[in-house]
DNA sequence: GTTAGCACTCTTCCCTTACGAGTGCTAAAT
DNA sequence: ATTTAGCACTCGTAAGGGAAGAGTGCTAAC
């Protein structure tokens, strides 16, 4: 239903404001090499954009602002795919070609180099442990009735946590119920442990253990515990150095969500599989209302593993952060995978 | 050398520039009820005081504020110490009454809630494990020559790191290894470790072990590791409120600062026990040198274990922040034996 | 359908002015 | 010899008033 040149001239719009942060005039569009139009007709469709809602105006006598919808569209049809800078690609190379020890490395590298390439924030979400698989599991008394669980993964990985057992439970059980999950569960990748524990374990304990349900649901809190995303930063201050952001008072703000974890993750993970953008009030959490957060998930052997995000202002520089996120997400699924072979 | 009166202007002058973050006229001083000398006297004084070092003017027709010399000066000789409120002390009674598991609970506690007693930013920086002791050690084979450490103390904190074996090494021997680690170290505080593997273990293996020297080279470098602290932030976003830091270029370098731990925990250490002030460019690390810096140390049986930071403007609540500090340094050395005994 | 022209609107910048807070000095009072 | 009142002076800030510049929207001509 746009014109051809409406679109043209939205593009010219929202390119330039992304690029300077000023309102954009129609002489300054009509300037271009490649339009051939007058600055009148150009406001004339200029003023058609705005009715139709993909412009706005600061103030009467400014030029035009991509509003949120119109951002949208640029978003959908407009934007012509960024290709990565020969620079960009090596080193990107360069810096993920380390050997890393384990993939919570390689998870924090990419959120490093994420927020680096684009100067916004980036935010990633992993699970500390994931496809990697049980290796061993300990139980160590500390004092009577408390215990620490350490689960170690083929990977390295090693985590922890104090339990307490009610005295009721014989330290001789819980030494047979640590010797069947090693032999029954070695090998078997983190996520499945909880679901294993029920069907399968269960019934085996009930065999030999006195107490067992005791046993099952500390085991099951533990495990399920082992399946949270972490939380990732990139350049929490980039964003500080974009002029939207000149006011202490609102970078207050989104300094303090940073130190919410659980809230940020919450409101950054998407349900599709693949890339999300979510402009300004299209993000459903309020703080973020003027934001736009772009995220791509991450896989290992086609299943979901995390999420990768970008957080800035909604003039973004959507082409190279969408081509960006691409990269990372078949990157890292690239690498995970690798490293899974290893 | 200076007068009673002088000391006495200064310290008016101090106090009331630290509560309103404005130059103090001769006006507002005599206007204070123990006061009865007229405005006239007072700029006589305050010139003085100005001649001396002790304070300043923004500029010519503006009030003084102190100088770095004034603070320092009032620190040392003029501060009324001031008595916590029985809302602050029942406040942290109440809060620090949780039962903890783990010391690195209550470091990250009381940072967090000496943030906000103080609504500056508190730095607190503590070993991770430090007079606990050695529970058990295990060591895990991964793949080939890697194998993760693990280290279980009694207070059930856990440790581990991947360490890389080469070829030469039989698994039996790491086997026999750690067994008689297990038997010779059970029991010994996390930071004696490293000494007595010297001493005693080293002498041991030699006994039993072919190639023992990689495996103390190893079994070094890990417990060496053990004893760097930590740094633990609370309300790392409360010094943006401080009319001083307007600027969201200035906040943005501290907050970067933030992020490196290993400069922040190099630059807050004081050599000192007990408490410390560097105000201005007593600190001697750049960044700093227009901040206030009151570090406290925090004991377990008399030995020093950790430091707590404040971090805030030059015009800090001085008084306030020193009751605080003692406080909280003799209560984190309390909470912490009384950890120790249970 | 396009564009030149022009009046109109707003913002921004700069200048001036006025005011207020505060100082420093002098001369008088204590 | 101190203290203080008085007053001129300095400087920053707030308020007001153009003037300039950028940009629009409309009209009328191309």
């Amino acid at each position: 239903m746009l014109t051809e040149r409406q679109l043209y001239i939205l593009k010219a719009i929202v390119d330039d404001y992304i690029t300077n942060a000023e309102p954009v005039g129609s002489r300054t569009i009509s300037k271009r090499e490649d339009i051939s139009f007058s600055p009148a007709t150009i406001r004339n469709e200029m003023s058609d954009l705005e009715e139709l809602g993909f412009l706005e105006k600061p103030h009467s006598s400014a030029g035009r602002i991509p509003s949120q919808k119109g951002y949208r569209y640029y978003v959908d049809h407009l934007l012509s795919p960024s290709i990565l800078t020969k620079k960009d690609v090596s080193e990107i190379r360069s810096q993920l070609a380390v050997q890393f020890h384990e993939s919570e490395q390689v998870i924090q590298q990419s959120a490093k180099m994420l927020s680096q390439l684009t100067s916004y924030t980036s935010i990633v979400l992993g699970p500390e442990v994931f496809e990697s698989k049980l290796q061993q599991l300990q139980m160590i008394p500390i004092s009577g009735e408390q215990a620490v669980v350490i689960i170690v993964t083929d990977s390295g990985h090693v985590e922890s946590q104090t339990v307490q057992f009610p005295e009721s439970v014989a330290s001789a059980d819980v030494e047979k119920v640590v010797n069947i999950l090693n032999e029954k569960l070695r090998g078997v990748p983190i996520y499945q442990l909880q679901q294993k524990l029920s069907q399968e374990i269960a019934a085996v304990l009930k065999k030999y253990v006195s107490k067992y349900e005791v046993m099952i649901h500390t085991l099951k809190d533990i495990f399920s515990d082992q399946q949270q995303e972490k939380v990732y930063y990139g350049g929490k201050t980039n964003i500080l150095s974009q002029p939207e952001f000149n006011d202490v008072e609102r970078v207050r703000n989104i300094l303090n969500l940073f130190e919410e974890d659980a809230v940020i993750s919450k409101h950054l993970r998407s349900e599709d599989q693949g890339l999300t953008i979510r402009i300004g009030e299209e993000n459903e959490f309020k703080p973020f209302d003027d934001l736009t957060i772009v995220t791509a998930t991450y896989t290992l052997e086609g299943k979901y593993i995390g999420t990768l995000g970008i957080l800035g202002p909604t003039r973004m520089e959507y082409p190279r952060v969408i081509s960006l996120m691409e990269y990372f997400s078949k990157d890292m699924s690239k690498l995970l995978n690798k490293k899974q072979r290893d």
